[in-house]
DNA sequence: ACTTTACTTTATACTAACTATAAGGTGTAT
DNA sequence: ATACACCTTATAGTTAGTATAAAGTAAAGT
């Protein structure tokens, strides 16, 4: 270790024994945060004193709760002690939110990584599968026309519309990716597409009122790569059924099984998969 | 809702549906992100198609995993589906280690507000009292000379010294505020001012080797709002100790109750409590 | 057709807390 | 005397936008 001269630190010195940049504690001079003791009128030499560390140290304490230098300057000015305290609780609620928001956005990149494995495990397009399929819970928003009457295109003003109603609503954004459509039983047995609802999957901790829940049973199922196909293949998977005389139990659902980096901005690019709950 | 031509939507209209302002689709048609469907050549509108709003979901859905914009672009850009599951995994430790250092951080301010509440009903400066004081752990760190010998500046260079081994062994920061110094159990008894060592309090929930257990017990203290004061105060202590007729049971330790926002920048301002463990 | 209003364009500057660089002056050891 | 480490200021870059100005354009009302 270099000898100090304990009154005359130079800036090199004054930032190595802290670890901070020369620049930061150029900043802070300059922003009137930490003025050297002493400056050499000739050179404008900055020289520190030791005792000045104190001083940093309140600064880094303080940044390390979050404070901006604005605030660490005011409060530092202004020696409020009672205030500081206040300060301080208030420090404590951001971080509370903050550590919130990154374990959404956490349980989020999880789900998403799950999703990943599914869509990379799947079967291939248009396949028709028959699965056992857990029970799901799953929360709808209707729309106002039949979505199978429409063109492709109107699928992105629906999710807009549900995304506004997510935000209004402050729902959580979480379950976002994970949205589909259903078709009602009573049409699926009528071979009609007919659908005024769209739904999203709901997580077990993620409560909410209006919450429908779709028991488990068998399924038979078709994947697709394309939601332009959907119209297609959902009346291949209705051809299946009435083929092989199975009996529909419940409602039609489209779920979106992976929603893949838009490579080309061409517009969406999933891998949905198609099921109609049946039994034998 | 004002009609939407869905093929050619001006950037007023793509900002509105997707709740991001122009600038922001402005910069991202800048930056190569995002380029609109179709461009006036004469009049340089910008003109979006409805299908882009899938490019800019999965913008915003990377940007909320963490993703910096040259990420997203590079990512976008390539379009390597293991890849971007490898950044999933990546964005999901990073987001791990960044919920750790806040929580972190939450603790610091925590007790941070605890030793402020310590120290606003502790009795005042110079006042001896005796009192029962739990159980503690404490980490100590040697340094090679009497910290009493020397002019109180060198405690600055000792704190220097001290975080520096705190950083190099990545020790966590968060005990850094509660320091202090010890006296030996014989050298009190000698009523001799010597100490070569400084300590840490450590939570419980700190595990480290070397840790020294205080044990529980009845102390005299006296409070002192400046370790200017420490040396006669602490003789003060003794005298008392003498006159009372105590026996000394223990090590002698100097607290520091709370570091004091620094309002002027002439050196620390804290308030500390002097003790010492004795029995009638 | 004319005006008003709402909207669009580009360019520039600002945010926070630094970091990086250039061009030039200073301190000290050999 | 000179090499080298160090210091100075000034300027620009970083991220992901926001804010503003000055000027051009579209649409709606009159």
């Amino acid at each position: 270790m270099e000898p100090l001269e304990i009154e005359k630190l130079t800036i090199g010195q004054m930032a190595r024994i802290n670890h901070v940049s020369e620049q930061t504690l150029r900043l802070y001079d300059r922003m009137g945060i930490l003025k050297p003791n002493d400056i050499n009128k000739q050179t404008g030499y900055r020289y520190y004193s030791i005792r000045q560390c104190a001083h940093l140290d309140m600064i880094q304490y303080m940044k390390s709760m979050g404070m901006s230098l604005d605030m660490i300057k005011e409060q530092l000015g202004k020696g409020d002690v009672i205030m500081f305290r206040e300060v301080l609780q208030h420090q404590l609620r951001h971080l509370d939110k903050k550590i919130k928001e990154l374990k959404q956005i956490q349980e989020a990149v999880k789900r998403s990584i799950i999703n990943y494995d599914r869509y990379l495990s799947a079967p291939p397009d248009g396949i028709i599968t028959t699965e056992f399929i857990h029970g799901r819970k799953i929360y709808c928003y209707s729309i106002d026309f039949n979505f199978y009457d429409q063109e492709i295109e109107v699928y992105e003003l629906i999710l807009q519309k549900l995304k506004s109603h997510i935000r209004l609503n402050n729902l959580s954004m979480n379950a976002y990716y994970n949205v589909g459509n259903i078709i009602r039983k009573p049409y699926v047995e009528e071979r009609k597409l007919y659908s005024d609802e769209i739904f999203l999957f709901i997580n077990d901790d993620f409560f909410l009122e209006d919450i429908e829940f779709i028991p488990a049973g068998l399924y038979v199922c078709i994947y697709c790569d394309s939601n332009y196909k959907e119209r297609d293949y959902t009346l291949r998977l209705l051809e299946y059924i009435d083929h092989n005389g199975l009996t529909v139990t419940g409602d039609y659902l489209c779920e979106v099984v992976a929603e893949l980096p838009v490579f080309k901005e061409s517009g969406r690019n999933m891998y949905i998969k198609l099921q109609i709950p049946v039994k034998y």
